[in-house]
DNA sequence: ATACATTACGAAGAGCGTAAGCATG
DNA sequence: CATGCTTACGCTCTTCGTAATGTAT
């Protein structure tokens, strides 16, 4: 009767479900524990939560749904925070990033790292965005790269999932990939404002996410006809240098890519971004990683 | 047996009160009672949280001690979040403040607010800093003015608390008090640099908190004799005045202060600011105390 | 010796599953 | 009428308080 946590994730699975069943069988409940958890918290709370048939979380479910998941999280990221204390692994490092944040620079830091320590096992983990924070939230990885967009020396906006610390590990300018082929492929540079009625592929996991190109440049455009799922930065090449659309990525790795050519983008001034995220006690091997990164770009925050 | 509120909630309060008869008496429990809390708790995690006599965290117990009070702040938030929802009071508002924060411009914007609502009930209270954040995700306050210090047009470093959202409010330069016969007193502006070994009082509720000025001038100085509780603003200039020390407050508000001559402060280049915070959902009466503060600076984040 | 934490134990209650009810598409 | 949420009910495990036991200052 005081919204306890089980009773907070059988909710959230219920409306991510959509079904009472669906979360019973997800959580190893029966439907009717399912129900009555739901019953319980909404007489706690006073409140209906969720609409049944079809399931749909009311205003007020609306409203917790915005705080729960993170909450849940949060209580992993405690107990996987305790846990790191006495599971800690003094010769295993691992490191969550989204796609387009292991680059050379990267890489390079994590052979010197392999240098001075031999021994050390290291696990490299590439995924989307927001998981990577969850993986180091939760201690699945001890340190996370997260890239994206922003104006020059700006942080980038990471959600607000935990307590985190990050760190800018690279600045590199931002480019548009064009099939080899294209007119524009020519140019010395293009203006991103210049294309926001092109055709774009949306590859959230991949490359920047188009939403966030529209917020950092204020406007309604760059509305995707294809999307792409995943990590996979050679098969988002491939759709590129088919001509199915455009995706913005850093220039270095952008230049790499087979069958497209990297056209650095200006207007608005934004640069591509890496950051660095750990929590507030990383393992030993994590810390001088961090200290390998932050001494080589030396942009502290 | 899965780190549930209620343990956690008596595991802080153990720590808390160092001592789990007192944490007993406290939360309305027995002494047994609490004593099982903290085991089940130890079990679920796997290692011993605390030390008993004297009661003290271990190191694991430290390491949850930093997550579990943010997490049942943010419970409670979530819980005032939805709750606020069915009982809006449309015609109230109750406005939390730090005391350097309720300048002129706000309570001209309040009064304004009040001529175009006559009948809204507005309740206004100064406290703490940490007090007002946490006020505010609680419901118990609608809004929220933080002040503090920072380089000019960067935001406050206001503590990770929850779901909040903030907007600069008022930059405004910042001043030291000195007695009007201070020999420094008749300066045109002086360099917080030149004043590390000053005498100082410490008044984190009411000025700005030397840790702050440390902080943001990465100096070991400003180290306080004197300390001031509360958020008695006259209280301090008594003290200030009477030669005890100097304290940091916003220049126009320290002008109106008896007995002191405001400095203007310079180098670092640093303004006092002030921030409004309200969460995601504010209510109506506060959305357009919202609107009127930023129209009138424009200063949106 | 005296606080104060822990352990033992029984009673009250919470939580889950089975199964019967009931609403909606 | 069938799918799927709700309610009734009994069993079990949990959780609390009382009281006895242990353990440090």
């Amino acid at each position: 009767m005081r919204m306890d946590t089980h009773l907070l994730r059988t909710f959230v699975a219920v409306l991510d479900h959509r079904s009472f069943s669906g979360a019973a069988k997800a959580l190893g409940y029966t439907q009717s524990a399912v129900s009555q958890h739901v019953a319980a918290l909404e007489a706690d709370l006073g409140a209906r939560l969720v609409e049944r048939r079809p399931v749909a979380p009311t205003p007020a479910g609306a409203r917790l749904l915005e705080h729960a998941p993170a909450l849940l999280l949060r209580l992993d990221a405690a107990r996987a925070d305790v846990a790191r204390l006495h599971h800690a692994q003094p010769a295993h490092l691992t490191l969550a990033c989204s796609a387009a944040a292991l680059t050379g620079t990267i890489a390079r830091a994590l052979a010197q790292l392999r240098a001075a320590t031999p021994l050390l096992d290291l696990d490299v983990r590439v995924q989307a965005r927001e998981a990577v924070i969850e993986e180091v939230l939760t201690a699945r990885a001890d340190l996370g790269l997260v890239d994206g967009v922003a104006a020059p020396s700006d942080p980038l906006p990471l959600p607000d999932l935990g307590p985190t610390t990050t760190l800018a590990a690279a600045e590199q300018p931002l480019a548009v990939l064009f099939p080899t082929d294209h007119p524009l492929a020519r140019r010395r540079s293009v203006r991103l404002t210049d294309l926001t009625q092109a055709q774009w592929i949306d590859a959230p996991d991949t490359a920047v996410p188009l939403d966030r190109i529209r917020a950092v440049c204020r406007t309604e455009g760059f509305r995707p006809r294809v999307r792409h799922r995943g990590t996979d930065l050679h098969g988002l090449a491939a759709l590129a240098a088919a001509g199915l659309g455009l995706a913005a990525l850093p220039l270095p790795l952008a230049a790499t890519l087979p069958g497209v050519t990297a056209v650095p983008a200006d207007e608005p001034r934004l640069v591509h971004r890496t950051e660095l995220v750990h929590t507030a006690h990383p393992t030993e091997p994590a810390r001088q990683l961090v200290d390998l990164i932050a001494g080589r770009t030396a942009t502290a925050q």
